[in-house]
RNA sequence: GCGCCCAUCGUCUAUCGGUCAGGACACCAGGUUUUCAUCCUGGGAAGAGGAGUUCGACUCUCCUUGGGCGUGCCA
């Protein structure tokens, strides 16, 4: 584990959380990280944060595990390979995080809090707008033997992080020198939950030091919490690792990436055909620059040459047309076997038709209707005439139309698993909501999804596409009503929002 | 509101005190091509503002402005 000159091995890691889809963001920091190790001889590892147990899911994970394999970023050890740390996934470590906050209650480095989740809301209101904001240390005075009663009484409670009153702390940022933060700045971090799982930053730190990872290559999000790490490195009387926080993404609009603005999801990416060295490429062209000027290289090329301090700190915009030339110019590059390889991995290929046969052959009059039928399942954006998604909705309006779009897309945005049953329930649950027949419904997605007022079975087609690239179409339909001068205005969007939320649940 | 981070063409970036401020995407013009696309050539396009340090600031310091993130029993 130590080379020559008694350096410990580089180790770094990518610390996905398994909630929703794969992210683009992910595969960035999972870039970055990969090529500092790879540089330096040393291990990238895969870890699991699947701490939050209302929102983790087992196909999410899987999801991730697979975008960053089509990505062709190998982990040296991981949730699916182990490794000497396993495990690997945060879930099946919750012993450890308990024994640490153990170590910290016993060290007085955090205390036990019996707060509800009542008082902090009220605590929370009354701050609105004030300078400092934060939870307001009333646990963190209570008597030692008070609290020790009502611990060994079992009464509800979560483990906070003791935080000094005065001061500031120091701290040091690869990319950008040091930084100091007032420690009355440093919220009393909740680091145990009450449901015996830890929060982000206990996990975090103890799966970092106990891992053996040496630099941490997380988003610049994270900068304002590092205190907090800091902090419980010196608890635990551990040498906190180097950190450099990498910009983060962002929208046109410059705020952070999100898929309101940008496809965000990796599976969008494979299954509108780019290639996933032209996605890599292009990712690594964002926040940093060869030395030698050059645009174009693979993976093993920025692993061999990556330089940490050569990353740029302004929030890259992502642009989604010069990802598109990238890809194109790799594509055109290829070999024509080499294309039709790629084309095979990606739909063209066996698996793919056979599911859409059954589909197009009670429709069929000649061979010649097949290709025609199925085009859209192998398409990205479609052309059709934007009057098509109002004329065939059978009665709503144009903001009904795209109320009707954007309630689908909040929720097919649900199901943990994706397929023609799942999208089935989601569309009778839809009817519901508009309280409307499903018959009624159904033919603005026709024309979404197919650019047709009639198309193979939706559900199926649906599932055939894939969440995302299903999720991305209703987008184009939205933004097709947009050109003809319809769209939920800011309020609009907000009230419908909130009404659905309120009605519904979570929607992002 | 408060804390922290950031700041070069519309966008991604190069420059590490002395450059005609370079490249890429996008855009415009021309050429090749039966069309289109590709490809080639050319063009317009930037140091947010103000002080200071210096013989000399895009580059160093400070202020202002602008943007971002954080301010959850999310990560």
């Amino acid at each position: 584990m130590h080379t020559q000159n008694n350096q410990p091995t580089v180790r770094t890691r990518v610390a996905p959380s398994p909630t929703g889809a794969p992210h683009i963001g992910t595969a960035f920091m999972a870039l970055f990280n990969y090529a500092f190790a790879k540089r330096h001889g040393g291990q990238f590892i895969l870890r699991v944060e699947d701490t939050d147990q209302a929102r983790s899911t087992a196909e999410s994970e899987q999801a991730i595990l697979a975008s960053l394999r089509w990505l062709g970023i190998p982990w040296d050890e991981g949730p699916d390979c182990g490794g000497p740390h396993a495990p690997y996934r945060q879930s099946e470590r919750t012993r450890i995080y308990l024994e640490h906050g153990r170590r910290l209650l016993a060290a007085g480095a955090a205390y036990p809090c019996f707060c509800t989740a009542e008082r902090l809301a009220e605590l929370r209101r009354s701050q609105a707008g004030a300078d400092c904001a934060g939870y307001d240390g009333l646990c963190a005075r209570l008597a030692p033997a008070d609290a020790a009663r009502r611990l060994s009484a079992g009464e509800p409670h979560v483990l906070r992080l003791r935080v000094p009153a005065d001061g500031e702390c120091a701290m040091r940022d690869r990319l950008r020198g040091e930084i100091r933060i007032p420690w009355a700045k440093v919220d009393h971090q909740v680091l145990l939950k009450s449901d015996g799982y830890p929060t982000y930053h206990l996990a975090n730190v103890v799966d970092d030091h106990l891992m053996g990872i040496t630099h941490v290559i997380r988003g610049e999000e994270w900068l304002s919490s590092l205190p907090k790490h800091i902090l419980l490195y010196q608890a635990f009387g551990w040498t906190p690792p180097e950190f450099a926080h990498l910009p983060l993404l962002r929208n046109p609009d410059k705020s952070k990436l999100s898929k309101r603005r940008n496809p965000t999801s990796i599976l969008y990416y494979r299954q509108a055909g780019f290639l996933p060295e032209a996605l890599i490429n292009y990712l690594g062209l964002m926040a940093y620059s060869f030395a030698d000027g050059r645009e174009i290289f693979t993976l093993a090329e920025m692993a061999e040459h990556f330089e940490i301090d050569r990353i740029s700190l302004g929030g890259p915009v992502f642009d989604f047309q010069k990802l598109q030339h990238f890809n194109g110019r790799y594509l055109r590059s290829l070999a024509p076997a080499a294309l039709w390889q790629r084309l095979q991995a990606w739909l063209l290929n066996d698996a793919y038709w056979q599911n859409i046969i059954p589909l197009a052959q009670p429709r069929l009059n000649q061979l010649a209707d097949f290709v025609p039928q199925a085009a859209f399942l192998f398409a990205d954006r479609l052309d059709y005439p934007p009057a098509l998604l109002v004329q065939s909705s059978g009665g709503l309006d144009g903001p009904g139309v795209a109320r009707l779009l954007k309630t689908a897309q909040w929720e097919l945005e649900k199901p943990p698993a994706w397929n023609t049953d799942a999208i089935r329930g989601v569309f009778n649950r839809i009817a519901e909501i508009e309280k409307m027949k499903l018959k009624q419904i159904m033919p603005v997605f026709y024309a979404a999804l197919a650019g047709a007022p009639a198309a193979l079975p939706a559900f199926d087609a649906m599932a055939l596409l894939g969440r995302d690239l299903t999720l991305r179409r209703l987008h184009y339909a939205l933004e097709t009503l947009e050109t003809q001068g319809i769209a939920l205005k800011g309020k609009q969007l907000k009230d419908l929002e909130k009404s659905y939320r309120a009605a519904y649940g979570a929607a992002d």
